[in-house]
DNA sequence: TTACCTCGAGCTCA
DNA sequence: CTCGAGGTAA
């Protein structure tokens, strides 16, 4: 046997081994035999180099660090699930999915637990693992593949014969007990201890050294399909898709089960909740989906998410804690939110110490008081909530919170508009609040995106004497105070450099960025580049009526009127003089250069080999069309290249015109196709 | 909202 | 070594 031979063997026989390991829980060897083999091995790519693979178990230990990591575009968007409190949104999830399927007999589920980790796509080319890359915002996550391959369970090449590409999506995690010993370790060496076993496997994924990656000791639960070249024909639902996924090699819990009706789902739903603490590693709760592929189909997606799952969670965690005080927080628009300042407190995981109470209309109808013993919880998404007061420990002489009749910061009276419940500070100019709020909204990363000038640094300089900001222009006057910018803490010559440049960087921002910096009330980044695409420059905005601001297509009267409103005052002219006299020029956005696409919507799918999808999108923009994300009955065609999915069963559907890259660029003469 | 990782740069002490 | 900022995840 030569030694490539041989370690192809070795290789073969320590995935197989680590399969009966990790997805059977039935190992046919003990450790020290597979600690031969694996040194075996090792051994022979130490001494021969170009046998090593990247399918190889030695990649498990992790491998050179990388300098950053790259983004990942998904072929198939990870999307996020709805998600069903109680019975009773389970229930109601049930009569939803009959009712588009006009049906009256009782539908098969699959239900699966809902792990708490950080999801994966898992990307195999020829049955090798070729990127793994994490989530996201669902469109493109980060390339972190060096750090999937030490995660145990991820097959790092499957276990049977499978041509073409194949993206699997699953979750990775850590165990309760991985947790513990890794816990143990890091006091022993007085490292700071994780917090929870969720954030200990993320962050172990975002390591850029995958050594450190592997020392995690990370599991994988494979869940679902994103891509398949067709070689899942034979399977037709989800459960026989996990256990296809199985023979793949795939870790899969056997908890999955199949229920038909909704009356079997909640007991199922039930038994999980009961024993979720006797699985070792953590849940929050159980992920529905219909069972039927061509089911699933039916249903589709809504703008969200599938209509056919849906992520049930478990009730929140609660725990009781003091009330220490209330907050009084005014806003970049001059809003005062009441937040709760809390005992910290952990519950779900993390420690909570602050909670919105939203309004005072909401910390009435609670009757919180100051003092109180509250319960507060972490519901199923990220915020925390102060649910009520404990009544039995409530103090009798605490007193129901005076509502603030004067802005915490800068006592002008408050106002209350009519049908409002938000109070309002009215001194948009003189409120340091409100100013600070607006300067850290205006550097912020979707507007000018000034680095080095974060919340910290506002802060300090508005509060020298005297003040180095005082409202948005003072920003651009920052380089005339050099020698008292050098003399702060922390500031030295690099330092200061570094943020003066940035912000005579930023002095040329597009159009929409600086129109989304300004703050105007319901122009979010979305409208601003509406904005600016539609007037086309900054005096074109400034000279822009109700009437114009109603036709400009997504914006209504609501936000006409308040752009309308804020162009009228005197303040916010001097404003824009201001800044254009510190030499603030936007970059007007291209106007498109001719109009082959005019009024038409193209959506564009699956991998295009001539172009990226952004060039061929601003191809399409440049030429007066919109570029689209996903199908509708509004869609002129859809560009369809290799490996497109629902968004080309979605245009079949609709009847909507589908066409090849190659055609799309019969369309476009020579000249044009050229991408600044 | 909280937690984690990474980076650049300033600060501190040898 | 420490800090602040920036990024990402749920």
């Amino acid at each position: 046997m030569t030694p490539n031979e041989r370690a192809a063997w070795l290789r073969t026989e320590i995935e197989r081994h680590n399969v009966l390991y990790y997805v059977h829980d039935a190992p046919e060897i003990g450790d020290s035999e597979w600690d031969v083999m694996f040194h075996e091995l090792k051994a022979i790519e130490d001494e021969h180099p170009e046998l090593r693979t990247q399918d190889s178990p030695t990649q498990r230990v992790g491998v050179a660090p990388v300098s950053k990591f790259e983004p990942y575009r998904h072929g198939v968007p990870m999307l996020s699930l709805d998600n069903a409190f109680g019975e009773d949104e389970l229930r109601a999830f049930d009569e939803r999915i009959k009712r588009v399927l006009a049906i009256d007999v009782e539908v098969e589920y699959e239900a699966e637990l809902k792990f708490d980790g950080l999801s994966m796509s898992l990307t195999y080319v020829d049955g090798v693992l070729q990127v793994g890359a994490t989530r996201g915002d669902g469109i493109s996550g980060e390339d972190v593949t060096t750090n999937a391959r030490t995660v145990r369970g991820i097959p790092l090449r499957l276990q049977r014969e499978m041509l073409g590409k194949l993206e699997v999506r699953g979750e990775v995690l850590m165990f309760k007990t991985v947790f513990e010993t890794l816990n143990r370790d890091r006091v022993a060496r007085s490292e700071q201890a994780f917090v929870n076993p969720r954030n200990a496997a993320s962050g172990g994924m975002r390591q850029l050294d995958s050594r450190l990656t592997a020392e995690r000791k990370l599991n994988f639960f494979a869940y679902g399909l994103g891509f398949a070249d067709g070689q899942f024909r034979e399977v037709h639902d989800q459960f026989a898709l996990m256990q296809t996924l199985r023979t793949l090699g795939f870790p899969v819990r056997e908890e999955t089960r199949v229920c038909v009706g909704i009356d079997r789902l909640i007991e199922f739903v039930a038994n999980v909740q009961q024993s979720r603490s006797r699985l070792p590693f953590g849940i929050d709760g159980v992920v529905i989906k219909v069972n039927n592929f061509d089911l699933q189909k039916e249903l589709g997606f809504t703008a969200r998410g599938p209509r056919w799952a849906v992520a049930y969670k478990f009730p929140a965690e609660q725990a009781f804690t003091i009330l220490n005080g209330i907050e009084n927080q005014v806003g970049r628009t001059g809003v005062v939110t009441p937040v709760a300042e809390l005992e910290p407190v952990f519950v779900g995981g993390v420690t909570v110490s602050r909670a919105t109470l939203h309004n005072y209309q909401e910390v009435l109808r609670k009757d919180v008081r100051v003092g109180d013993t509250v319960t507060v919880q972490r519901a199923g998404d990220v915020i925390p909530e102060v649910v009520g007061p404990v009544l039995e420990k409530r103090n009798p002489d605490s007193k129901v919170p005076r509502i603030p009749s004067v802005c915490p910061v800068c006592e002008t009276p408050l106002i209350q508009q009519e049908g409002m419940v938000a109070l309002r500070c009215p001194n948009s100019k003189g409120c340091a609040a409100q100013i600070q709020c607006k300067l850290q909204h205006f550097v912020g990363r979707n507007a000018m995106d000034i680095e080095g000038l974060g919340e910290k640094q506002i802060e300090r300089y508005m509060n020298l004497n005297p003040p180095l900001l005082t409202d948005i222009p003072s920003i651009y006057g920052l380089k005339d105070h050099r020698e008292i910018l050098l003399s702060l803490e922390r500031m030295g010559e690099q330092s200061v450099t570094n943020l003066l440049d940035a912000i005579e960087a930023s002095k040329n921002r597009p159009l929409d960025r600086f129109l989304f910096g300004l703050g105007i009330r319901q122009v979010g980044d979305r409208t601003a580049g509406d904005l600016a695409r539609t007037f086309g420059s900054l005096d074109g905005f400034m000279a822009a009526t109700y009437d114009r601001l109603v036709l400009v297509p997504d914006i209504g009267p609501t936000t006409a009127s308040e752009i309308e409103e804020w162009l009228e005052l005197e303040e916010n002219k001097k404003l824009i003089d201001a800044l254009l006299k510190a030499g603030v020029v936007p970059t007007e956005p291209e106007l498109p250069s001719g109009n082959l696409f005019a009024g038409q919507t193209v959506v564009f799918t699956g991998k295009l080999e001539k172009f990226k999808r952004e060039d061929a999108e601003a191809l399409v923009m440049r030429q007066g069309g919109k570029a689209a994300g996903s199908v509708s009955k509004n869609t002129s065609f859809v560009v369809a290249g290799p490996g497109a999915g629902s968004k080309l069963d979605k245009a079949t559907q609709l009847g909507v015109q589908v066409m090849t890259e190659a055609e799309f660029l019969d369309m476009v003469p020579e000249l044009m196709r050229n991408v600044e």
